[in-house]
DNA sequence: AATCGTCTGCTTTTT
DNA sequence: GCAGACGATT
């Protein structure tokens, strides 16, 4: 009936996959067969008569549970592959948050903020709580409250910096606010499961199997979930690589994977070091390139295939040189070799270093994708979509509401506004409530306080509406969307038909996505925002499969991915590694990004750096990066664009290769 | 309320 | 060198 065989696993692997009891640690290399190890487990358990419903896996993206949970099902039977829980980090809180978080004494229909919402408060309490001559850059505020959360630190009552301030008026207003970032998601449920034993055995009861997946990404708050949901058996599962733990600056422990048996005493420890994905001459680059890390567990990938083609090291005159050669070698490649262009990727460190590529490969039609960059709900008209759906599900959600007050415009001006939050702060009650408040409203002229009776009874009525037993949510949405005019405002205010017609589109086909959502699950509106605020890849993946092409793709975003051709741009030092981790102190975590990077390589790989490249407007010289020199020689073939034409040195080149030399001689 | 001009300040971004 | 933010202008 299991429709699996152990000998199709290499020995590691079948160890991996058989070791069922107590704390196991999987280090699995690049290649190895990481999901495909997941996957056996899990069917392993079922086939040992184990309850699909005590099997618990937790990752890290949605992509990579619902990889992970079509692999399960195809070697399992269906009803108990849907019995199986495999979830997100984030999707999990959430399950046991929407559960029991009037335990620590937030409401259930709590709204989920997205950096761009908590960036929004962040400003807003800046303003209001600093003096004339204090500044506190938001975005720095915001990085600072992350960590500190990740941390598990609250503001220190002792602590009278603005920074302190801030923080702790943060917190307290998304209280007020009946909102949750995604810190909190973590933070809130380890504080739950941490001071309600109640609740912390019946979510240990629940399930006696746990698996993680991506554990070098962990963080102080995830691996603390993962052992309050471990119950007395320890049955955990962890896989992952330190070598390719790139997630620092996000608040990941590397130490989580580094120092697991002090976690989770006695672990069976298991290697996967045979790769399956690349050529030994590439693998062998990686592994001469990572032996180089201080601290790590100590792995070494091998491969039975082919040794393939030597890494080769491009040294090209500047970063347009740097653009044409990658293209028109890939253009070439392409017509000789009739290699698809979805197998090339480009990979960098920076997003802006993919706009040279793009010019070059839009001039000669390669048809090619973006992957990152900003994203489709960062858009206006989706935000003010959700805001719309935010404040109708959670009226206390300040910040949605603040949003749509007036837009489209309805006659309520930001004096009006601005009032209205100072009687809602003054009364400590919502806005909206603030809004309904005849104490308030009675101040206000006749036109004013009709604009904000209307929305207030818009409002209303749609609540009621969505209320409904049998409301379509998205038809009421739609209704509400249509009431208030907003696609004629959209209209207005885009420059062009065709960008108007661009952001329509993209509201109907989240109503759509909502709709649909309906069907297959019987979850509302509330559910819908959940999905969408913790699964903002969606949008973006339909739209990449459409154009397929080369890949172009910052080394963060190319973790988990391979392909048979890859590029690697900009070797250089300070931007490989990055000039900040210098000073960070974090030179580590970028050699294991390049290390990433040279591992996604199959069949061939191309690294390359320039002698100059424009930075901030301006020429600037670059010096290799000092990585370059630590990958063993004899995989690398050179090639030197420079000298390959033989171009007799310009003027101009002269000029840069003088300035090259100052610059060199006074860091001496 | 919209638009224009000036200033600033530069990674990476699973949720 | 350019985007994004903010403030002054109409």
């Amino acid at each position: 009936m299991s429709r699996f065989r152990l000998f199709d696993l290499n020995d590691p692997q079948r160890q991996a996959v058989t070791t069922t009891s107590g704390p196991l640690l999987i280090l699995a290399g690049a290649g190895t067969g990481k999901t495909r190890v997941i996957t056996f487990r899990i069917a392993y358990l079922v086939a040992q008569g184990v309850d699909p419903a005590k099997i618990m896996a937790v990752t890290f993206t949605n992509k990579a549970a619902n990889e992970m949970r079509e692999r399960a099902a195809k070697m399992i039977e269906e009803s108990a592959a849907k019995k199986i829980t495999i979830s997100t980090f984030h999707a999990l809180c959430v399950r046991i948050l929407r559960t029991d978080i009037e335990r620590l004494g937030y409401k259930k229909n709590f709204t989920i903020y997205d950096d761009g919402d908590q960036l929004g408060l962040i400003k807003k309490i800046i303003t209001r709580v600093s003096a004339k001559d204090e500044k506190l850059e938001p975005n720095v505020a915001r990085s600072l409250i992350s960590k500190m959360k990740n941390a598990g630190l609250s503001a220190a009552e002792d602590d009278k910096t603005l920074m302190a301030a801030v923080f702790a008026r943060y917190q307290q207003d998304l209280k007020t606010l009946n909102a949750v970032d995604f810190d909190d998601l973590l933070l809130l449920t380890v504080k739950l499961l941490n001071e309600h034993a109640d609740i912390r055995e019946r979510w240990q009861s629940k399930y006696e199997y746990l698996m993680v997946d991506e554990f070098q990404d962990t963080n102080r708050l995830q691996l603390e979930m993962v052992t309050q949901l471990a119950n007395a058996r320890k049955n955990v599962a962890v896989v992952g690589d330190d070598d390719q733990s790139i997630y620092g600056w996000r608040g990941a422990e590397v130490s989580n994977i580094l120092e697991f048996e002090t976690h989770f005493p006695n672990p069976t420890v298991v290697k996967l070091e045979q790769n399956y994905r690349s050529t030994s001459c590439i693998l062998n680059a990686a592994n001469s390139l990572i032996k180089n890390n201080p601290r790590r567990r100590g792995k070494k990938l091998w491969s039975d295939g082919d040794s393939g083609d030597k890494v080769k090291i491009v040294i090209a005159p500047d970063d347009r040189e740097e653009a044409q050669y990658v293209t028109n070698e890939i253009h070439q490649r392409h017509t000789m070799h009739s290699v698809p262009f979805e197998n090339f990727a480009v990979l960098y460190r920076m997003n802006a270093q993919s706009r040279l590529i793009e010019e070059n490969l839009r001039r000669m039609q390669i048809p090619y994708r973006l992957i990152g960059g900003k994203s489709f709900f960062d858009r206006r008209e989706i935000k003010d979509l959700l805001c719309y759906a935010n404040s109708l599900v959670n009226p206390d959600d300040d910040v949605s509401l603040l949003r749509i007050i007036n837009t489209p415009a309805r006659g309520i001006s930001d004096s009006t506004v601005e009032r209205a939050m100072e009687h809602s702060i003054h009364k400590h009650v919502s806005l909206f409530k603030a809004l309904q408040d005849p104490e308030f409203t009675s101040q206000l002229s006749v036109r004013a306080s009709t604009a904000i009776a209307n929305f207030v009874t818009l409002l209303d009525s749609y609540e009621t509406k969505l209320a409904e037993p049998l409301a379509d949510a998205s038809k009421v949405m739609y209704a509400l969307l249509e009431e208030v005019k907003y696609f004629d405002d959209l209209g207005r205010s885009c420059k062009t038909q065709e960008e108007a017609l661009n952001r329509e589109t993209g509201v109907r086909q989240m109503l759509e996505d909502l709709s649909r959502y309906q069907e297959r699950f019987d979850k509302g509106l509330r559910g819908f925002l959940d999905e969408v605020m913790l699964d903002q890849e969606r949008e973006k993946d339909k739209e990449e499969d459409k154009n397929k092409g080369v890949t172009l793709i910052t080394l963060h975003a190319a973790k988990g991915l391979e392909y048979p051709h890859v590029f690697l741009l900009g070797l250089e030092e300070g931007l490989l590694p990055h000039d900040r981790s210098k000073l960070e102190g974090t030179v580590d975590e970028e050699r294991r990004l390049l290390y990433v990077g040279i591992t996604r390589a199959m069949k061939t790989l191309t690294m390359s750096h320039c002698h100059n490249r424009l930075k901030f407007g301006s020429t600037a010289p670059c010096t290799p990066s000092s990585f370059i020199k630590e990958i063993d020689p004899q995989y690398i073939e050179n090639v030197d664009l420079r000298k390959l034409f033989n171009t007799p040195a310009t003027e101009e080149a002269a000029t840069a290769n003088f300035a090259a030399m100052r610059a060199m001689l006074s860091k001496l």
